[in-house]
DNA sequence: ATCATTTCCCAGTAATTTACTCGGGATATC
DNA sequence: GATATCCCGAGTAAATTACTGGGAAATGAT
């Protein structure tokens, strides 16, 4: 199990899927926007989740893209590990050029290790996520508040789109 | 919190660091074969771990490094963050604008999913992966908590093999 | 005192991964 | 049929990872 910013793309995309899921589906450019990175690195990485099925995407005008299952069978580990595209050498993989004695162990140890990481977080669903109180206060805040509003300085991005 | 092959290699040296606590010092040139990676690069990892205070050095034949504290005190949380340099571009780089944003909500939901993952990271301590084999099997019967709460697992696990 | 062994330190670079750019389709909606 | 969106792939820039190489300082053994 890694956890790389790829990884941190995927989910935070995710979320923002889950917390949108009333409004049908959401386009790749608005997730593209709020998270600062180009169009065409997401659509590399929510081809993957599409084919490890958990993202369904919608062409044509007003389409995007939304989760393929409830948020609650959707788990933190399948999306890291849908980007992730793991080759995993972890050098002695059950084989003898690893000097059999205790050097060993500690591979064995880190395997170990990385299967509770990855229990963890199968064990966190996106429904758990966007239900964790601490974030309950910010998105009842944001419900106060009508204006759509963008993360950063906004002339560091965007100058065109006067969408409303 | 970030994890890489970087933390994995710091990891990995740590613990047959506490697995040969008896040994004195365990020269890098024997973690660097066993790991299969140059000595060099595990000498910039361990110069990191050191001003961590997490190991001591010691110089000349017979020379090596031993851990600066118990196994027990030392947490898989720490040895990562030791080795990462940590850049935090996280969220929306600082910027209070960043909670008038609706869409920041999800980067919000991501620190707070890195902070459990980091919790959970810091309740695991050497000692208690190496002492991981015996009771792996429960281990893998535990559920990964979610909410609130912060998961301690391991320690948990442990106490639990002994009530059944 | 000299020498071998080891940690320490630092500069440069190769290799890999991440992220972007560009140029085009395909498909559904208006 | 025009447009918004997904879809796809090839090439490249940027960042990170990992290595190379050259030393210096400490330390124990000869």
């Amino acid at each position: 199990m890694r956890l790389t910013t790829k990884g941190r793309y995927a989910v935070t995309a995710m979320l923002d899927l889950a917390l949108h899921q009333d409004r049908g589906s959401v386009a790749l450019a608005d997730i593209a926007e709020s998270q600062h990175i180009s169009l065409s690195y997401l659509e590399q990485l929510f081809a993957k989740l599409r084919k490890a099925e958990l993202v369904r995407g919608i062409r044509g005008p007003g389409g995007g893209y939304h989760l393929a299952k409830a948020p609650e069978d959707i788990s933190i580990a399948a999306i890291i590990s849908a980007v992730d595209e793991r080759v995993d050498i972890t050098s002695c993989r059950g084989n003898e050029n690893c000097d059999k004695g205790e050097r060993c162990l500690t591979h064995q140890l880190w395997e170990d290790l990385s299967e509770q990481l990855h229990n963890f977080l199968a064990g966190i669903s996106l429904r758990d996520v966007v239900g964790w109180p601490k974030v309950r206060q910010v998105a009842e805040r944001q419900d106060a508040r009508t204006g759509r509003d963008v993360c950063v300085p906004v002339n560091e991005i965007q100058q065109a789109g006067n969408q409303a």
